[in-house]
DNA sequence: GCGACAG
DNA sequence: ATCTTGTCGC
């Protein structure tokens, strides 16, 4: 039972996985199709959502999979979804939809049907867009079943048609100077698939973004950097925070013994209900507003 | 056998 | 993705 969300699929999955992202793919909208998209302080736009999906470790099928809404530009969050689910398919580069996303929109149809006002009008998705093997990675993928602008937003590059975390690409990385710094990610037909982005000042690692639906790259960059605070943008960072805090808060009472590690050297525990970070640790010159979003001086 | 590999 | 403590800096 459930092995199928451990082992690696046929080749005749992966086929017919393959199929279906060439079929959704035709739907896919990669230009500004909302008024604040447009705009240069993106007036107009209040809600931002973000999603993403935990695992519980020695757990092949358990996961948490959380919807987060946040006010635009306070980036405070309006609403929380956390949803413990049973996976079915393996996490397989370049299938990463088949995995996540049934979920994610399970996650949205509730979020229409309980507080429709709530719903976002833009989702930042963990992962990649248009920048992916066949050009239709998770962002996408999501964009297209919720009919929801998305943006992808990967930590890591993908190495597909012909972009490569090379010598090169580290060295432009770092003639990156200040947040909201950036290059274009240009894949081998001439095509600018992503852009690498220095979400804040002090990071050295940039955030890969593209297309998912509904937006210009253009509009996605502008808005990804208008949701940092830290390094990743708020709405994901939220979502990945809650989903984990869901996990725990649901494993700690129907969880064994603690493996009981132990270190005959110091290490406490804190032990209070003190539920420390959640964006009150903010540097100095703390922010009441997302930083302007508008187009990167040159 | 070796390198790659979003989450 | 997950595990994991401290540490350095603003």
């Amino acid at each position: 039972m459930a092995r199928e969300a451990a082992e690696r699929p046929p080749e005749e999955t992966l086929s017919l996985w393959k199929r279906e992202q060439a079929r959704l793919k035709a739907l896919v909208v990669d230009r500004d199709t909302e008024a604040w998209q447009r705009d240069p302080a993106f007036s107009g736009l209040q809600r931002v959502g973000g999603v993403d999906v935990s695992f519980v470790k020695g757990d092949r099928v358990s996961a948490c999979a959380s919807l987060v809404v946040l006010s635009y530009p306070e980036l405070e969050v309006v609403y929380e979804d956390c949803h413990m689910v049973s996976l079915t398919a393996p996490y397989v580069s370049g299938f990463l939809a088949f995995r996540e996303v049934p979920f994610l929109v399970d996650a949205v149809q509730r979020l229409r049907e309980q507080a429709p006002g709530l719903v976002p009008q833009v989702l930042l998705v963990d992962g990649n867009g248009l920048l992916h093997h066949r050009g239709f990675g998770v962002a996408c993928h999501l964009g297209v079943l919720t009919d929801l602008p998305c943006v992808g937003v990967a930590k890591k590059l993908l190495q597909v048609d012909g972009l490569e975390n090379n010598a090169q690409h580290k060295e432009k990385i770092g003639l990156l100077q200040t947040g909201g710094d950036s290059f274009p990610l240009m894949g081998g037909s001439g095509a600018v698939l992503g852009t690498a982005l220095k979400s804040h000042d002090r990071s050295t690692k940039p955030l890969y973004v593209s297309v998912g639906h509904k937006i210009s790259l253009e509009a996605a960059v502008r808005l990804t950097r208008g949701c940092c605070r830290f390094r990743i943008p708020e709405p994901v960072r939220q979502a990945d925070i809650r989903s984990r805090d869901h996990i725990r808060r649901t494993l700690g009472a129907s969880r064994p013994p603690a493996p009981k590690q132990d270190r005959s050297q110091k290490v406490q525990k804190p032990k209070g209900g003190s539920k420390e970070l959640e964006g009150e640790g903010r540097p100095p010159e703390a922010r009441r507003k997302a930083p302007d979003p508008r187009a990167p001086r040159q």
